[in-house]
DNA sequence: CGGTGCGGCAGT
DNA sequence: ACTGCCGCACCG
C-alpha cells in the first residue's frame, strides 16, 4: 500500500514537471445559471449538455420571449463564442436546449437561455415541430412528477462509409471505414450536431424509484407519423457517445422505465397545429389575419372545436365593426 | 410553442 | 455607414 502511494507520488511529481507551462484545461467546465446548468464545447461552439429542473410550480409565471434576444456569451473568451451572424443565411435555426418557455418563472432566467452558449445549429423544422412538441412533453409530465429533471445535448454519430487504401505491415489493403461528417457554419465555424439527445429522470415523489428516459433524436426534418419511443434508447448509449457520464450519483438499479411508466405520448400534430392557429384567430389584429388562419384551418382538414368557432365568429364581428 | 426576415429608428 | 433594438408579418 505505501509503495503504492509512493509510486503515486513519484508520479504525480514527474507530472508536475512535464507541465511546467501548466495543465491544459477548457474552462468554464461547468456554467451555471439562474435556472440551467451546462457544459460548453469550446471547439465545437455548442453546448455538450445543458441540465433543468421542472416542477408544475416553476412553470408558471410571467416571463416573455418576446423580451429576449439571442446573443454571444461575453463570459467566454471571444475566440471560444458563437456569434447571430454566424446562424444569420446559414440554413440552420438556433434551437435551445434549455427551452425558453421552461423558464417562465423569472425573465433574467429565461434571457439567459437565449445566451449562444445555450444554443446549437438545428433543422428549422425539426425546432418547431418534433422537438417542440417533444419540449411540451416534458413540460406535461410535471403534472404526474413532483420533479422533472432532463438533461439535452448534442451528439456526433457516425453517418457514412468509405472505401480506403491503408498500407498494414507493406501490404496495401482496401478496407471500408466509418466516418462521422458533420457542417461547421459562419465565421466561428460553429459545429452542426448529426442528433440531439435527451435523458428525463421524472420523480413521483421524493420517496420510491425514478423514472429514467433517454432519446436519440437526428437533427432532420422527422415527419408527424413518427413517436417518441422510436428514438428511445439505454442511457449507457448516449454516455458512450458524448463521452460524459450523465447521471452519476442515480442508483440506476432502482428505476422504471418512463415509457412504460407514462407511454410516452407526444400530442398529436393535429392537436398541437390546432392549437397554435387557434392562437392566431384568437389574438388577431386584422381582418386579413384572421381569415388566413381560418383558411389554414381547412386547407389542413383541421375541425375546430365549439370553442374556436364561436372564438371566430366573435371576432369577425369585432374587426368588421372597425 | 418554435423559429425566420424586413423596415424603421435611434445611437455611435 | 454600421449596429442594435423593436414591432410586424409570416411559417410549421
Amino acid at each position: 500500500m505505501l509503495i503504492i502511494l509512493n509510486s503515486h507520488l513519484i508520479l504525480a511529481e514527474r507530472g508536475r514537471q512535464i507541465l511546467k507551462y501548466g495543465v491544459p484545461i477548457q474552462a468554464p467546465l461547468v456554467s451555471y445559471n439562474k435556472n440551467h446548468s451546462l457544459h460548453y464545447d469550446q471547439a465545437k461552439k455548442i453546448p455538450s449538455w445543458v441540465a433543468e429542473h421542472l416542477t408544475a410550480w416553476n412553470l408558471k409565471g410571467g416571463a416573455e420571449r418576446q423580451k429576449c434576444n439571442f446573443r454571444s456569451d461575453a463570459s467566454l473568451p471571444e475566440m471560444f463564442r458563437s456569434k447571430n451572424e454566424d446562424y444569420r443565411g446559414s440554413g440552420w435555426s438556433r434551437g435551445h436546449m434549455a427551452p425558453a418557455a421552461d423558464h417562465k418563472l423569472d425573465q433574467a432566467a429565461m434571457n439567459e437561455t437565449f445566451l449562444l452558449t445555450n444554443i446549437l445549429p438545428q433543422d428549422i423544422s425539426n425546432n418547431s415541430g418534433f422537438w417542440n412538441r417533444f419540449e411540451l412533453f416534458c413540460r406535461d409530465l410535471t403534472k404526474k412528477y413532483e420533479d422533472v429533471r432532463i438533461i439535452s445535448g448534442h451528439l456526433m454519430m457516425p453517418n457514412g462509409k468509405e472505401d480506403v487504401t491503408v498500407s498494414i505491415g507493406g501490404e496495401k489493403k482496401t478496407i471500408t471505414q466509418k466516418f462521422i461528417k458533420y457542417p461547421v457554419i459562419g465565421e466561428s465555424e460553429v459545429a452542426v450536431p448529426t442528433h440531439l439527445f435527451k435523458v428525463i429522470v421524472a420523480d413521483e415523489s421524493s420517496k420510491g424509484p425514478s423514472s429514467l428516459g433517454a432519446f436519440i433524436v437526428p437533427n432532420e426534418p422527422i415527419s408527424r407519423e413518427h413517436k417518441l419511443t422510436e428514438y428511445q434508447v439505454p442511457l449507457e448509449e448516449i454516455e458512450k457517445r458524448s463521452g460524459f457520464e450523465l447521471l452519476p450519483a442515480l442508483d440506476k438499479s432502482k428505476t422504471k422505465d418512463l415509457c412504460s411508466d407514462d407511454g410516452c405520448q407526444l400530442m398529436s400534430f393535429e392537436k398541437f397545429e390546432l392549437y397554435f392557429i387557434g392562437r392566431r384567430i384568437k389574438g388577431a389584429t386584422t381582418m386579413n389575419r384572421l381569415e388566413k388562419a381560418w383558411e389554414e384551418l381547412k386547407i389542413k382538414k383541421l375541425t375546430p372545436d365549439k370553442d374556436l368557432t364561436t372564438a371566430y365568429n366573435e371576432k369577425k364581428k369585432e374587426l368588421s365593426q372597425q
